[in-house]
DNA sequence: ACTATTAGTCCACAATCTGTACATAATCCT
DNA sequence: AGGATTATGTACAGATTGTGGACTAATAGT
């Protein structure tokens, strides 16, 4: 627990900044006199603040509001997304990306570079990334707008700006903050499941309770309660990869034995119709030069569709694994609501009966209902998008010490 | 996300006085300029905030500190016992406790009484619980005190007010806030577990981050991060009793199969050793007359000091099964460490080998080091006592609201 | 004894929010 | 159409609270 400190006047205003640009943010486009309703501040207090956030470009008036009642109609103030923006990185198995969002949260710019970071050093790596990156700062500046910080996902858990364990990149111990010096940004790593919980809450359905499953090469989830995330004692809470599901079954790549991951990994279903794999590249919808990986989950969507038995067969058994990990991820962590993203999501329609089968079996008598189950709104890039809004959130959660107030 | 309001005058002030209270009552006696120090806030401002806490009777000055420095010596303010305090309940199966906590968490009052609540209805039971706390509250009248809130533990999980579903009271959607309007007080309900996890927290070892596991009939867990309590999304996180330890192993009274409780729940561990029951009988620990439950805890106890090799079966299983269900946790929770409370801390000597096998057989090589495992500190009271000091964080977190200053 | 150093208090001052008053701009009602 | 009503947003004086430097008090070192 660190040293509370007090409050003295200037921390009180930054405190009061804060609470009107969130509350802009919350509630859409408000007039002063709604801020003044909803924050308890007076009228003149939230005027003086406004018009602080005005000229730091933070908010924007957006023309009068007539909305039929009597009386002088106000002006209303929205988000500004002319002049603040962040950066959004991250490293994957097989691409890098950078995006930058501005204030309201939209993708002003895009970078990708596919890469088979598997077969590379993590130096290379961290170079090509801050090309990227530099590229997508250089871009967002010619829009107009200011980068005011960074965050990076990467695949696996991270501690102290070291990336632990990423199995799938074949890193241990590598420390990814070298970006920060030559950005000359506030920057910030964390797990590719975390960010991409992050992502759906800010660029999805618009939930603010749920379990982001996130179905990648390995499996990761990160859950959200009551809009953030909630990340565990070192910050590696949500592994459900490695929940048991047969404590006695296969091995995993973990040490253990039976995880979800040995039953629904990406390997584990792809594997399952590796015989097929014949098969799969006739289809069309596995173009030639594509990487292995998107191929072949895409051939097996594509056998799938098709109504292949032992693709079904193999979807259904991952499923019926995953319901089970997921039971008890539902006991311990109590989601309002659970959304498969990843190749999850793209399974979705093959995934939601078995897994909702075992699910609801096994948790009918204990809750009214079970948590919903859903296929994740954001795409892909949910990660990117997720980091990109984590400093956003940071942005607007103090925008007096980030825009200097 | 609630409104979040401004911060006015009054509010900053009351802050400043929940930090300045809550840094005494963290770093132990401390003189004002240490204060200030702490918090950032300047001399004069303590001095006038400390003033106010010691007229509400929240803090006294202990003394001069003279620590062989040179300068002045300054006069220490710590935490009082001797006006604030709150009231701590507990509705379990075999008996009904309260107990009344001071300021500095130091139990003045305890009262507990036996009762066969499995064959009681919930009015009498109330009515009791009732009597009882005021009883308790008179007493701690008599030694000076002010009991300015409540808080009240039951066997399963709650939402707003409502005990949903404690099946071994027989109990389910029984609305247990009807005591508020006979105290008169703030009045707050929660899990056991949770409660328990809480105890620990304020009056085991210190630890401020770990999974308080509470091996009652059931098998409940709470979560402590960083000092505060995990809850989820409806309050209903922590449900170690019904992950899955093995998906198709014998039913549970959940509807699931192959539950931890099923493995490791009282019953499971009593029932491996009921053929023995006779030898329980015999040993000196059962004395007559005890609860049927306690006497057979004791006596698995007196079976396992003794060597049995039945019973030693029986918590080897166990262990394994508790190991198998902790390794799920972890992955999902990440706690910092992992405390066996109720019977599992009486049991500990002869758990601690099996759990911890499991856990470090499947952490091993995912986390540098598996969270430490340790025996509770806290005995069966954990409960009552995380209630009332539930209610005390809320007064050190909120003195101005609570002592009206 | 004298000096340096630290604790705690006093008082004038500064920062910020509040509350009332007021100009402004709509709708409502006759 | 015109006045009454109602709500928005700003101005100005006032209230609350923290700040900062000066001042007194009490101790250790020289």
């Amino acid at each position: 627990m660190n040293t509370s400190r007090g409050v003295r006047h200037d921390s009180m205003r930054a405190r009061n900044l804060a609470v009107v640009l969130g509350e802009i943010r919350r509630s859409g486009p408000l007039t002063r006199a709604a801020l003044a309703d909803l924050t308890g501040l007076t009228k003149t207090t939230v005027s003086k603040l406004v018009s602080d956030l005005l000229e730091a470009g933070a908010v924007v008036e957006t023309g009068v509001v007539r909305d039929g009642e009597r009386g002088r109609p106000g002006v209303a103030v929205a988000l500004s997304g002319h002049r603040v923006a962040t950066l959004g990185l991250e490293i994957n198995v097989d691409y890098l990306a950078a995006c930058v969002v501005d204030l309201t949260r939209a993708v002003r710019v895009r970078r990708t570079r596919p890469a088979d970071n598997r077969n590379s050093r993590p130096p290379t790596i961290l170079r090509e990334l801050r090309d990227l990156a530099h590229r997508a700062v250089a871009e967002a500046e010619a829009l107009g707008l200011r980068v005011t910080g960074a965050a990076l996902a990467v695949p696996g858990p991270v501690e102290g700006g070291l990336l632990r364990n990423a199995p799938h990149l074949g890193w241990r111990d590598v420390r990814v903050t070298g970006l920060v010096d030559l950005l000359d940004l506030p920057f910030e790593v964390d797990n590719e499941a975390n960010l991409a919980a992050l992502g759906e809450l800010w660029f999805g359905s618009g939930a603010t309770d749920f379990l982001y499953v996130s179905g990648e090469i390995g499996i990761g989830a990160g859950l959200v309660v009551d809009g953030a995330l909630f990340r565990g004692t070192n910050g590696q809470a949500g592994e459900l990869g490695h929940v048991v599901v047969m404590p006695d079954g296969p091995g995993c790549r973990c040490g253990g034995r039976g995880c979800l991951e040995v039953y629904a990994g990406q390997d584990a279903l792809l594997g399952a119709v590796a015989p097929l794999s014949g098969r799969v590249a006739a289809l069309p919808g596995a173009a030639a030069g594509m990487p292995a990986q998107a191929a072949s989950l895409e051939g097996l969507a594509g056998l799938l569709e098709a109504g292949d038995p032992a693709a079904r067969a193999a979807c259904e058994e991952a499923g019926r694994a995953l319901g089970t990990a997921l039971t008890s991820a539902v006991h311990l962590l109590d989601p309002g609501m659970i959304v498969l993203g990843g190749s999850f999501g793209l399974l979705f329609p093959w995934l939601e009966r078995p897994v909702g089968d075992v699910l609801s079996a096994r948790l009918r008598q204990m809750r009214r209902t079970p948590p919903r189950l859903v296929a994740s709104e954001s795409g892909a890039d949910a990660a990117v998008l997720g980091a990109a809004g984590l400093v956003i959130q940071r942005v607007i959660a103090d925008p007096a010490g980030v825009l200097g107030l």
